[in-house]
DNA sequence: AACTATTTATGATTTAAATCATCTTTTAAA
DNA sequence: TTTAAAAGATGATTTAAATCATAAATAGTT
Protein backbone atom coordinates (compact mmCIF):
# COMPACT_ATOMS: atom_id res chain seq x y z
CA UNK A 1 0.00 0.00 0.00
CA UNK A 2 0.79 3.35 -0.44
CA UNK A 3 -1.54 5.86 0.97
CA UNK A 4 -1.92 8.72 2.28
CA UNK A 5 -0.01 8.50 5.31
CA UNK A 6 2.95 6.79 4.07
CA UNK A 7 3.69 9.69 2.19
CA UNK A 8 3.37 11.98 4.34
CA UNK A 9 3.75 10.91 7.81
CA UNK A 10 7.61 10.57 9.34
CA UNK A 11 9.17 7.07 9.48
CA UNK A 12 8.88 7.21 12.98
CA UNK A 13 5.42 8.02 12.98
CA UNK A 14 4.38 5.32 10.16
CA UNK A 15 5.64 2.67 12.75
CA UNK A 16 3.82 4.64 15.23
CA UNK A 17 0.59 4.41 13.13
CA UNK A 18 1.27 0.72 12.12
CA UNK A 19 1.86 -0.66 14.85
CA UNK A 20 -1.19 0.87 16.47
CA UNK A 21 -3.08 -0.13 13.15
CA UNK A 22 -4.93 -3.52 12.83
CA UNK A 23 -6.43 -5.61 9.89
CA UNK A 24 -9.95 -5.99 9.37
CA UNK A 25 -11.52 -8.28 6.71
CA UNK A 26 -14.71 -8.32 5.40
CA UNK A 27 -16.76 -10.41 2.85
CA UNK A 28 -18.61 -9.64 0.25
CA UNK A 29 -22.18 -7.48 1.31
CA UNK A 30 -21.21 -6.68 4.50
CA UNK A 31 -21.55 -3.68 6.40
CA UNK A 32 -17.75 -1.92 7.38
CA UNK A 33 -19.61 1.06 9.36
CA UNK A 34 -23.27 1.77 9.16
CA UNK A 35 -25.19 5.08 9.38
CA UNK A 36 -25.73 6.91 12.88
CA UNK A 37 -22.63 4.53 14.62
CA UNK A 38 -20.04 6.29 16.64
CA UNK A 39 -16.50 7.03 14.65
CA UNK A 40 -13.74 4.88 16.62
CA UNK A 41 -11.07 5.21 13.76
CA UNK A 42 -10.44 5.56 9.98
CA UNK A 43 -10.84 3.09 7.35
CA UNK A 44 -7.85 2.38 4.13
CA UNK A 45 -8.67 0.43 2.05
CA UNK A 46 -5.91 -2.36 1.30
CA UNK A 47 -7.30 -4.83 -1.27
CA UNK A 48 -10.71 -4.80 -2.06
CA UNK A 49 -13.99 -2.45 -3.38
CA UNK A 50 -16.90 -0.69 -1.18
CA UNK A 51 -19.71 1.31 -2.21
CA UNK A 52 -20.49 4.74 0.15
CA UNK A 53 -24.33 4.87 0.36
CA UNK A 54 -26.57 7.51 1.96
CA UNK A 55 -30.25 6.92 2.68
CA UNK A 56 -32.74 9.41 0.80
CA UNK A 57 -35.49 10.52 3.39
CA UNK A 58 -37.08 7.29 3.95
CA UNK A 59 -37.38 4.66 1.60
CA UNK A 60 -34.28 4.16 -1.16
CA UNK A 61 -30.53 4.44 -1.13
CA UNK A 62 -28.23 6.24 -2.81
CA UNK A 63 -24.52 5.36 -3.52
CA UNK A 64 -22.48 8.66 -3.43
CA UNK A 65 -19.10 6.91 -4.10
CA UNK A 66 -17.19 4.36 -4.93
CA UNK A 67 -13.56 3.59 -3.19
CA UNK A 68 -10.93 0.79 -4.09
CA UNK A 69 -7.52 0.00 -2.95
CA UNK A 70 -5.42 2.89 -1.55
CA UNK A 71 -8.70 5.32 -0.53
CA UNK A 72 -9.37 6.74 2.44
CA UNK A 73 -13.28 5.72 3.96
CA UNK A 74 -14.97 7.01 6.91
CA UNK A 75 -13.78 10.23 7.21
CA UNK A 76 -17.10 12.27 6.40
CA UNK A 77 -17.92 11.97 9.68
CA UNK A 78 -15.43 13.55 11.49
CA UNK A 79 -16.04 16.87 13.08
CA UNK A 80 -19.81 17.46 14.95
CA UNK A 81 -21.33 14.48 16.58
CA UNK A 82 -18.23 12.07 15.23
CA UNK A 83 -20.91 9.51 13.98
CA UNK A 84 -21.11 8.46 10.92
CA UNK A 85 -23.37 10.07 7.91
CA UNK A 86 -23.35 6.85 5.04
CA UNK A 87 -22.64 3.47 5.15
CA UNK A 88 -19.61 1.44 3.67
CA UNK A 89 -20.81 -1.88 2.11
CA UNK A 90 -17.91 -4.33 0.52
CA UNK A 91 -18.64 -4.85 -2.93
CA UNK A 92 -16.21 -7.85 -2.74
CA UNK A 93 -14.21 -9.58 0.00
CA UNK A 94 -12.07 -6.83 1.34
CA UNK A 95 -9.13 -6.07 3.60
CA UNK A 96 -8.95 -2.79 5.06
CA UNK A 97 -6.63 -0.91 7.76
CA UNK A 98 -7.76 0.24 10.89
CA UNK A 99 -6.70 3.29 12.37
CA UNK A 100 -7.74 4.25 15.53
CA UNK A 101 -9.32 8.26 15.80
CA UNK A 102 -6.86 8.82 19.06
CA UNK A 103 -3.56 7.76 17.23
CA UNK A 104 -4.69 9.34 13.36
CA UNK A 105 -5.79 12.49 15.72
CA UNK A 106 -2.14 12.30 17.01
CA UNK A 107 -0.16 11.80 13.80
CA UNK A 108 -2.46 14.52 12.28
CA UNK A 109 -1.49 17.09 14.85
CA UNK A 110 2.32 15.94 15.07
CA UNK A 111 3.12 16.07 11.00
CA UNK A 112 1.92 19.11 9.60
CA UNK A 113 2.08 18.40 6.15
CA UNK A 114 0.65 15.47 6.71
CA UNK A 115 -2.56 17.53 8.14
CA UNK A 116 -2.13 19.76 4.82
CA UNK A 117 -2.18 16.63 2.71
CA UNK A 118 -5.76 15.51 4.49
CA UNK A 119 -6.93 19.05 4.16
CA UNK A 120 -6.36 18.72 0.37
CA UNK A 121 -7.81 15.31 0.41
CA UNK A 122 -10.88 16.63 1.82
CA UNK A 123 -10.97 19.33 -0.33
CA UNK A 124 -11.04 17.27 -3.22
CA UNK A 125 -13.78 15.22 -1.91
CA UNK A 126 -16.00 18.01 -1.48
CA UNK A 127 -15.21 18.57 -5.35
CA UNK A 128 -16.09 15.04 -6.03
CA UNK A 129 -19.03 15.30 -4.89
CA UNK A 130 -20.52 18.68 -5.92
CA UNK A 131 -21.02 15.83 -9.11
CA UNK A 132 -24.41 15.15 -6.85
CA UNK A 133 -25.48 18.45 -7.20
CA UNK A 134 -25.77 18.14 -11.60
CA UNK A 135 -29.38 17.65 -12.40
CA UNK A 136 -28.87 16.20 -15.69
CA UNK A 137 -31.00 13.95 -17.82
CA UNK A 138 -30.77 10.39 -16.98
CA UNK A 139 -28.27 10.20 -19.68
CA UNK A 140 -25.72 12.17 -18.66
CA UNK A 141 -26.25 10.87 -15.40
CA UNK A 142 -25.59 7.33 -16.18
CA UNK A 143 -22.70 8.17 -18.60
CA UNK A 144 -21.25 10.10 -15.54
CA UNK A 145 -21.42 6.94 -13.20
CA UNK A 146 -19.92 5.15 -16.18
CA UNK A 147 -16.87 7.29 -15.95
CA UNK A 148 -16.47 6.99 -12.56
CA UNK A 149 -16.72 3.24 -12.26
CA UNK A 150 -14.14 3.32 -14.83
CA UNK A 151 -11.36 5.95 -13.21
CA UNK A 152 -12.33 3.77 -9.60
CA UNK A 153 -12.21 0.58 -11.19
CA UNK A 154 -9.82 0.92 -14.04
CA UNK A 155 -10.06 -1.79 -17.17
CA UNK A 156 -9.57 -5.61 -16.82
CA UNK A 157 -5.98 -7.08 -17.26
CA UNK A 158 -5.54 -7.09 -21.01
CA UNK A 159 -8.68 -5.46 -21.86
CA UNK A 160 -9.07 -1.63 -23.23
CA UNK A 161 -12.75 -1.08 -22.65
CA UNK A 162 -13.99 -3.55 -20.21
CA UNK A 163 -14.91 -2.58 -16.64
CA UNK A 164 -12.74 -4.23 -14.38
CA UNK A 165 -15.39 -4.60 -11.76
CA UNK A 166 -19.06 -4.60 -13.00
CA UNK A 167 -21.59 -2.83 -10.24
CA UNK A 168 -25.08 -4.54 -10.59
CA UNK A 169 -27.82 -2.89 -12.12
CA UNK A 170 -29.52 -1.67 -9.15
CA UNK A 171 -26.15 -0.42 -7.94
CA UNK A 172 -25.86 1.52 -11.02
CA UNK A 173 -29.44 2.65 -10.50
CA UNK A 174 -28.72 3.93 -7.34
CA UNK A 175 -25.40 5.67 -8.44
CA UNK A 176 -27.14 7.14 -10.79
CA UNK A 177 -30.00 8.63 -8.81
CA UNK A 178 -32.47 6.51 -10.94
CA UNK A 179 -34.70 3.65 -10.91
CA UNK A 180 -33.36 0.23 -11.89
CA UNK A 181 -35.73 0.12 -15.49
CA UNK A 182 -34.47 3.66 -16.06
CA UNK A 183 -30.48 2.30 -15.99
CA UNK A 184 -31.28 -0.79 -17.98
CA UNK A 185 -33.19 1.04 -20.95
CA UNK A 186 -29.99 3.95 -20.77
CA UNK A 187 -27.24 1.37 -21.01
CA UNK A 188 -29.50 -0.71 -24.19
CA UNK A 189 -29.50 2.97 -25.74
CA UNK A 190 -25.94 3.43 -24.97
CA UNK A 191 -24.94 -0.30 -26.20
CA UNK A 192 -27.16 0.67 -29.40
CA UNK A 193 -25.27 3.67 -29.81
CA UNK A 194 -21.89 1.67 -29.57
CA UNK A 195 -20.43 4.51 -26.67
CA UNK A 196 -21.24 1.00 -24.57
CA UNK A 197 -21.06 -2.50 -25.27
CA UNK A 198 -23.05 -4.94 -22.86
CA UNK A 199 -21.55 -8.50 -22.64
CA UNK A 200 -24.25 -10.35 -20.25
CA UNK A 201 -23.41 -8.50 -17.25
CA UNK A 202 -20.06 -7.24 -18.19
CA UNK A 203 -19.43 -3.64 -19.67
CA UNK A 204 -17.35 -2.21 -21.99
CA UNK A 205 -16.73 1.50 -22.51
CA UNK A 206 -15.52 1.71 -26.28
CA UNK A 207 -15.62 5.48 -26.71
CA UNK A 208 -14.62 7.17 -23.55
CA UNK A 209 -13.96 10.34 -25.19
CA UNK A 210 -18.09 10.47 -26.08
CA UNK A 211 -19.25 9.37 -22.76
CA UNK A 212 -17.14 12.47 -21.44
CA UNK A 213 -18.83 14.48 -23.44
CA UNK A 214 -22.32 13.21 -22.79
CA UNK A 215 -21.48 12.88 -18.94
CA UNK A 216 -20.03 16.54 -19.28
CA UNK A 217 -24.15 17.41 -20.21
CA UNK A 218 -23.92 16.88 -24.12
CA UNK A 219 -27.70 16.80 -25.13
CA UNK A 220 -29.55 14.27 -26.86
CA UNK B 1 -15.44 38.48 13.30
CA UNK B 2 -14.39 35.51 15.10
CA UNK B 3 -13.91 33.10 12.45
CA UNK B 4 -11.81 29.44 12.73
CA UNK B 5 -8.13 31.74 11.93
CA UNK B 6 -8.79 33.67 15.49
CA UNK B 7 -9.90 30.37 17.14
CA UNK B 8 -6.93 28.42 16.28
CA UNK B 9 -3.81 30.47 15.05
CA UNK B 10 -1.70 32.07 18.03
CA UNK B 11 -1.27 35.92 18.39
CA UNK B 12 1.54 36.21 16.66
CA UNK B 13 0.15 34.58 13.81
CA UNK B 14 -2.99 36.55 13.93
CA UNK B 15 -1.55 39.10 13.70
CA UNK B 16 0.73 38.42 10.51
CA UNK B 17 -2.28 37.57 8.47
CA UNK B 18 -4.04 40.56 9.05
CA UNK B 19 -1.13 42.11 8.64
CA UNK B 20 -1.68 40.63 4.82
CA UNK B 21 -5.26 39.81 4.18
CA UNK B 22 -6.84 42.76 2.52
CA UNK B 23 -10.38 44.11 2.66
CA UNK B 24 -12.69 43.20 -0.42
CA UNK B 25 -16.05 45.18 -1.17
CA UNK B 26 -18.54 44.00 -3.08
CA UNK B 27 -21.78 45.14 -4.50
CA UNK B 28 -25.24 43.41 -4.52
CA UNK B 29 -24.72 40.83 -7.44
CA UNK B 30 -21.41 41.33 -8.19
CA UNK B 31 -18.91 37.89 -7.86
CA UNK B 32 -16.85 37.08 -5.90
CA UNK B 33 -15.25 34.81 -8.18
CA UNK B 34 -16.01 32.29 -11.13
CA UNK B 35 -15.95 29.19 -11.99
CA UNK B 36 -12.32 28.24 -13.27
CA UNK B 37 -10.31 31.48 -12.28
CA UNK B 38 -7.10 30.63 -10.62
CA UNK B 39 -7.19 30.25 -6.47
CA UNK B 40 -5.53 33.19 -5.48
CA UNK B 41 -6.58 33.06 -1.72
CA UNK B 42 -9.28 32.69 0.62
CA UNK B 43 -12.40 34.88 1.56
CA UNK B 44 -14.26 35.19 4.80
CA UNK B 45 -17.17 37.38 5.20
CA UNK B 46 -16.79 40.30 6.89
CA UNK B 47 -20.23 41.29 6.85
CA UNK B 48 -22.74 40.13 3.84
CA UNK B 49 -24.21 37.50 2.29
CA UNK B 50 -23.14 34.89 -0.60
CA UNK B 51 -24.40 32.57 -2.90
CA UNK B 52 -22.11 29.42 -3.94
CA UNK B 53 -23.12 28.44 -7.51
CA UNK B 54 -22.45 25.74 -10.03
CA UNK B 55 -23.06 25.00 -13.54
CA UNK B 56 -25.41 22.47 -14.65
CA UNK B 57 -23.94 21.16 -18.05
CA UNK B 58 -24.72 23.60 -20.46
CA UNK B 59 -27.55 25.68 -19.37
CA UNK B 60 -28.51 26.14 -15.66
CA UNK B 61 -27.31 26.56 -12.50
CA UNK B 62 -27.74 25.35 -8.87
CA UNK B 63 -26.70 27.08 -5.82
CA UNK B 64 -25.36 24.83 -3.31
CA UNK B 65 -24.65 27.08 -0.66
CA UNK B 66 -25.47 29.77 0.88
CA UNK B 67 -22.94 31.40 3.59
CA UNK B 68 -23.00 34.68 5.69
CA UNK B 69 -20.87 36.64 7.90
CA UNK B 70 -17.94 34.84 9.37
CA UNK B 71 -18.24 31.97 6.69
CA UNK B 72 -15.23 31.09 4.37
CA UNK B 73 -15.34 30.66 1.16
CA UNK B 74 -13.16 29.73 -2.06
CA UNK B 75 -11.95 26.40 -0.11
CA UNK B 76 -13.61 24.29 -2.48
CA UNK B 77 -10.85 24.75 -5.08
CA UNK B 78 -8.09 24.02 -2.80
CA UNK B 79 -5.93 21.11 -4.07
CA UNK B 80 -6.25 19.64 -7.81
CA UNK B 81 -5.30 22.39 -10.21
CA UNK B 82 -6.30 25.73 -7.77
CA UNK B 83 -9.18 26.84 -9.95
CA UNK B 84 -12.68 27.41 -8.42
CA UNK B 85 -15.41 24.98 -9.30
CA UNK B 86 -17.99 27.08 -8.38
CA UNK B 87 -18.95 30.71 -8.15
CA UNK B 88 -19.62 32.87 -5.71
CA UNK B 89 -21.74 35.97 -6.14
CA UNK B 90 -22.81 38.91 -3.42
CA UNK B 91 -26.65 38.72 -2.30
CA UNK B 92 -26.77 42.28 -1.27
CA UNK B 93 -23.14 44.61 -0.43
CA UNK B 94 -20.76 42.70 0.79
CA UNK B 95 -17.53 43.55 2.98
CA UNK B 96 -15.16 40.11 2.69
CA UNK B 97 -11.54 39.49 4.44
CA UNK B 98 -9.14 38.38 1.41
CA UNK B 99 -5.94 35.89 2.80
CA UNK B 100 -3.60 35.11 0.06
CA UNK B 101 -2.70 31.66 -0.45
CA UNK B 102 0.85 31.52 0.57
CA UNK B 103 0.35 32.76 3.87
CA UNK B 104 -2.65 30.73 4.52
CA UNK B 105 -0.97 28.35 3.80
CA UNK B 106 2.51 29.15 5.73
CA UNK B 107 -0.66 29.28 8.71
CA UNK B 108 -1.50 25.90 8.17
CA UNK B 109 1.97 24.57 8.07
CA UNK B 110 2.91 26.43 11.42
CA UNK B 111 0.04 25.61 13.26
CA UNK B 112 -1.09 22.25 13.60
CA UNK B 113 -4.56 22.92 15.49
CA UNK B 114 -5.63 25.24 12.74
CA UNK B 115 -4.42 22.81 10.17
CA UNK B 116 -6.93 20.00 12.24
CA UNK B 117 -9.63 22.37 12.22
CA UNK B 118 -9.59 23.52 8.74
CA UNK B 119 -9.72 19.66 8.31
CA UNK B 120 -12.76 19.32 10.29
CA UNK B 121 -14.06 22.64 8.29
CA UNK B 122 -14.20 20.76 5.03
CA UNK B 123 -15.34 17.42 6.78
CA UNK B 124 -18.16 19.46 7.69
CA UNK B 125 -18.31 20.90 4.36
CA UNK B 126 -18.52 17.53 3.34
CA UNK B 127 -21.41 16.46 5.31
CA UNK B 128 -23.51 19.60 4.16
CA UNK B 129 -22.89 18.34 0.71
CA UNK B 130 -24.67 15.09 0.92
CA UNK B 131 -27.83 17.14 1.25
CA UNK B 132 -26.98 17.23 -2.84
CA UNK B 133 -27.24 13.58 -3.06
CA UNK B 134 -30.85 13.42 -1.68
CA UNK B 135 -33.85 12.80 -4.69
CA UNK B 136 -36.48 13.63 -2.58
CA UNK B 137 -40.05 15.05 -3.93
CA UNK B 138 -40.21 18.75 -4.54
CA UNK B 139 -42.16 19.54 -1.32
CA UNK B 140 -39.11 17.82 0.69
CA UNK B 141 -36.87 19.50 -1.30
CA UNK B 142 -38.22 23.19 -0.82
CA UNK B 143 -38.57 22.52 2.67
CA UNK B 144 -34.70 21.41 3.03
CA UNK B 145 -34.18 24.71 1.11
CA UNK B 146 -36.22 27.02 3.89
CA UNK B 147 -34.57 25.67 6.51
CA UNK B 148 -31.26 25.87 5.46
CA UNK B 149 -32.26 29.69 4.55
CA UNK B 150 -32.98 29.89 8.39
CA UNK B 151 -29.98 28.16 9.65
CA UNK B 152 -27.77 30.50 7.55
CA UNK B 153 -29.72 33.59 7.89
CA UNK B 154 -31.80 33.52 11.30
CA UNK B 155 -34.79 35.47 11.62
CA UNK B 156 -35.36 39.13 11.17
CA UNK B 157 -35.07 41.15 14.10
CA UNK B 158 -38.27 41.51 16.22
CA UNK B 159 -40.07 38.58 14.79
CA UNK B 160 -39.80 35.03 15.60
CA UNK B 161 -40.48 33.85 12.28
CA UNK B 162 -39.64 35.96 9.36
CA UNK B 163 -36.68 35.14 7.23
CA UNK B 164 -34.20 37.73 7.86
CA UNK B 165 -32.90 37.60 4.58
CA UNK B 166 -35.17 36.53 1.72
CA UNK B 167 -33.60 35.02 -1.97
CA UNK B 168 -35.49 35.80 -4.56
CA UNK B 169 -38.19 32.87 -5.76
CA UNK B 170 -35.88 32.41 -9.33
CA UNK B 171 -33.05 31.47 -6.22
CA UNK B 172 -35.02 29.03 -4.41
CA UNK B 173 -35.61 27.28 -7.34
CA UNK B 174 -32.09 27.01 -8.28
CA UNK B 175 -31.31 25.82 -4.84
CA UNK B 176 -34.21 23.44 -4.66
CA UNK B 177 -32.75 22.39 -7.83
CA UNK B 178 -36.33 22.73 -9.20
CA UNK B 179 -38.32 24.90 -11.73
CA UNK B 180 -39.34 28.38 -10.85
CA UNK B 181 -42.62 27.30 -11.48
CA UNK B 182 -42.54 24.50 -9.12
CA UNK B 183 -41.41 26.65 -6.55
CA UNK B 184 -43.98 28.87 -6.48
CA UNK B 185 -46.55 26.89 -6.15
CA UNK B 186 -45.22 24.68 -3.51
CA UNK B 187 -44.79 27.88 -1.47
CA UNK B 188 -48.21 28.37 -2.06
CA UNK B 189 -49.16 24.82 -1.23
CA UNK B 190 -47.48 24.80 2.43
CA UNK B 191 -48.43 28.57 2.51
CA UNK B 192 -52.29 26.91 2.84
CA UNK B 193 -51.17 24.43 5.05
CA UNK B 194 -50.15 27.24 7.33
CA UNK B 195 -46.48 25.75 7.43
CA UNK B 196 -45.25 28.89 5.96
CA UNK B 197 -46.43 32.02 5.67
CA UNK B 198 -46.38 34.30 2.25
CA UNK B 199 -46.02 37.94 2.73
CA UNK B 200 -45.59 39.47 -0.39
CA UNK B 201 -41.85 38.63 -1.12
CA UNK B 202 -40.88 37.62 2.18
CA UNK B 203 -41.72 34.59 3.91
CA UNK B 204 -42.52 33.46 7.66
CA UNK B 205 -41.83 29.78 8.18
CA UNK B 206 -44.64 29.54 11.08
CA UNK B 207 -43.97 26.10 11.59
CA UNK B 208 -40.26 24.72 11.85
CA UNK B 209 -40.70 21.27 13.58
CA UNK B 210 -43.40 20.70 10.76
CA UNK B 211 -40.24 22.07 7.97
CA UNK B 212 -37.82 19.47 9.62
CA UNK B 213 -40.08 16.73 9.13
CA UNK B 214 -40.60 17.24 5.80
CA UNK B 215 -36.84 18.02 4.82
CA UNK B 216 -36.12 14.86 6.69
CA UNK B 217 -38.22 12.98 4.16
CA UNK B 218 -41.80 13.07 5.26
CA UNK B 219 -44.20 12.31 2.57
CA UNK B 220 -47.48 14.07 1.75
C1' DA C 1 -48.88 59.78 -11.37
C1' DA C 2 -47.84 57.35 -15.42
C1' DC C 3 -44.96 54.14 -17.62
C1' DT C 4 -41.49 50.26 -17.74
C1' DA C 5 -39.33 46.60 -16.02
C1' DT C 6 -38.97 43.10 -12.88
C1' DT C 7 -40.75 39.77 -9.84
C1' DT C 8 -44.40 36.85 -8.35
C1' DA C 9 -48.37 33.88 -9.42
C1' DT C 10 -51.40 30.42 -11.73
C1' DG C 11 -53.72 27.72 -15.38
C1' DA C 12 -53.05 24.31 -19.46
C1' DT C 13 -50.20 21.02 -21.80
C1' DT C 14 -46.31 18.12 -22.55
C1' DT C 15 -42.76 15.00 -21.33
C1' DA C 16 -39.21 12.31 -19.05
C1' DA C 17 -38.89 9.15 -15.80
C1' DA C 18 -41.34 6.26 -12.38
C1' DT C 19 -44.24 2.58 -11.77
C1' DC C 20 -46.51 -1.67 -12.93
C1' DA C 21 -46.47 -6.02 -15.30
C1' DT C 22 -44.15 -9.75 -17.53
C1' DC C 23 -40.66 -12.37 -19.38
C1' DT C 24 -35.90 -14.11 -20.13
C1' DT C 25 -31.43 -15.23 -18.69
C1' DT C 26 -28.06 -16.31 -15.41
C1' DT C 27 -26.52 -18.04 -11.09
C1' DA C 28 -26.98 -20.81 -7.03
C1' DA C 29 -28.74 -24.63 -4.50
C1' DA C 30 -30.98 -29.04 -3.51
C1' DT D 1 -29.69 -31.75 -13.79
C1' DT D 2 -33.80 -30.10 -12.11
C1' DT D 3 -35.60 -26.52 -9.38
C1' DA D 4 -35.43 -22.24 -7.17
C1' DA D 5 -33.79 -17.69 -6.73
C1' DA D 6 -31.68 -13.70 -8.35
C1' DA D 7 -30.46 -10.54 -11.93
C1' DG D 8 -31.35 -8.59 -16.27
C1' DA D 9 -34.51 -6.89 -19.97
C1' DT D 10 -38.67 -4.72 -22.21
C1' DG D 11 -43.39 -3.20 -23.08
C1' DA D 12 -47.57 -0.46 -21.26
C1' DT D 13 -49.33 3.00 -18.23
C1' DT D 14 -49.19 6.62 -14.86
C1' DT D 15 -47.46 10.67 -12.76
C1' DA D 16 -44.70 14.46 -10.99
C1' DA D 17 -42.46 18.09 -12.62
C1' DA D 18 -41.10 20.78 -16.73
C1' DT D 19 -42.60 23.66 -20.14
C1' DC D 20 -45.60 26.97 -22.33
C1' DA D 21 -48.67 30.83 -21.89
C1' DT D 22 -50.37 34.71 -19.62
C1' DA D 23 -51.73 37.59 -15.89
C1' DA D 24 -51.09 40.20 -11.33
C1' DA D 25 -48.38 42.59 -8.29
C1' DT D 26 -44.41 45.13 -6.94
C1' DA D 27 -40.54 48.14 -7.58
C1' DG D 28 -37.99 51.52 -10.06
C1' DT D 29 -37.64 55.66 -13.20
C1' DT D 30 -38.70 59.84 -15.65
Amino acid sequence: MNSIIQNYCSDGWNEYIEFHSKIVQVKKGDFIFETGQAIEGLHIIHAGKVKITTKNGNDTERIIRLAADGDIIGHRGFGGSWKYSVSAIALENTDLIFIPLKIFNEAVIANSSFAYAMMIFFAEELRESERLASQLPVRNMVASVLYNNYEVFGFAKGSETKLSFTLSRTDLASQAGVRYETLVRTLAELNTEKVIKIEGKFIHLCDIEKLKSIKEGELN
